[in-house]
DNA sequence: GTCTATAAACAGATAGAC
DNA sequence: GTCTATCTGTTTATAGAC
């Protein structure tokens, strides 16, 4: 392999990644990935076979953008109170960078739940981890009894969700662009105290 | 119009909704419209002249299930503390008869936001109003201060985010069906939980 | 490796019979 | 109103020259 090849298939991967994020796999075309890649539609073949195939790769290349911060930072060895920012912020880092893909991999997971198992290894988070130090947490009074999933869930949600309803958070909030940006920025503060003032223990 | 006209018209509505829903736009196919209502393609066009014709009345029909309770409840004659458990148990019933209606409207809202313009009556909540019922209840020491922007995005994002992330949220927290169901019908008291004990005053 | 040209399949839309 | 048959444009994919 030359350097032009890779150089080329490079080209194609990340014009593909950008088209197929944005219009999601049904909407994607592969004369626009050649057109946004500066080449020819027939070198998409050459490279990688078919679309499908050129799909499966732009999908596990972005599951790979989402989710082992997720994990790894979820499951160190921290207190939760100081699991909760980092995790908030780096996630949010993360999609303000690619504001696309958060919705564009649950969408394509609701359309084909299949994908994710070739990719499980890079997703699984382990609960037990979580429910032990929250239970350890609890005997030391830091902070009241709470299911891991629902934890875990309160968390994500107000962390990705904002990114995904975009268009009706702005139209419901009557926020323009500025707005919005500001409002981001924001959570990294508010979802973290939203959830520690919601599990500090009754006083 | 004869009764006939009414059936066959509803029946093609009923059977877009279903496809639409749960392919997308770009993935739904005018012909799997056709069979899942028992009848000819060619009828789809005798009765909405085209495919984009019958995804704008789909999609109206699916903003009125999800938006005007939204609006209503938010901004009724109620103390925050009641307003926020019931608006989470409706929209969770909701979601819970139509999973696939969230993930859609979105996904399609951010792939045309324009969808939003002609529909915008239903969604707008009047952020002024519950800005001074905020206001209001902070000055009566009910609740600590909160941007309504983010009280609102936190209280749809806990609602609604598990419904979208479906097959995320079993799959990180090992869930089986039954276990998400059950899951889904705890947070009607866990979120309300969440948001109430963020905002109650530090003693 | 990269291109042009084209095949092959598909999907939306229409014509016209009943 | 409902159907079958068909047209037209689009889209993926391949053949073959360079």
């Amino acid at each position: 392999m030359t350097d032009l090849d890779q150089n080329t298939e490079q080209l194609i991967f990340r014009a593909a990644r950008k088209v197929f994020t944005l219009k999601g796999y049904n909407g994607a075309r592969m004369q626009e990935i050649a057109d946004e890649a500066g080449i020819n539609k027939a070198l998409l073949h050459y490279y990688f076979r078919n679309k499908d195939k050129l799909f499966e790769g732009v999908f596990g290349d972005v599951l790979k953008t989402l989710f082992p911060g997720l994990t790894n930072i979820l499951t160190a060895d921290l207190p939760l109170f100081e699991k909760i920012p980092l995790f908030v912020c780096q996630y949010i880092d993360i999609l303000t960078n690619n504001p696309e893909i958060a919705g564009f991999v649950l969408y394509e997971l609701r359309l084909n739940p299949q994908r994710l198992v070739g990719n499980m290894r890079d997703i699984g988070i382990d609960m037990n981890l979580i429910r032990s130090q929250i239970e350890s947490e609890v005997a030391a009074g830091i902070i009241r009894p709470v299911k891991p999933e629902h934890l875990i869930a309160n968390l994500i949600s107000m962390t990705i969700f904002p990114f995904i309803a975009r268009p009706v958070l702005m139209s419901v909030a009557g926020m323009d662009e500025v707005h919005y940006t500001k409002f981001i920025e924001e959570r990294k503060r508010i979802v973290p105290e939203t959830i520690i003032q919601s599990l500090k223990p009754i006083q």
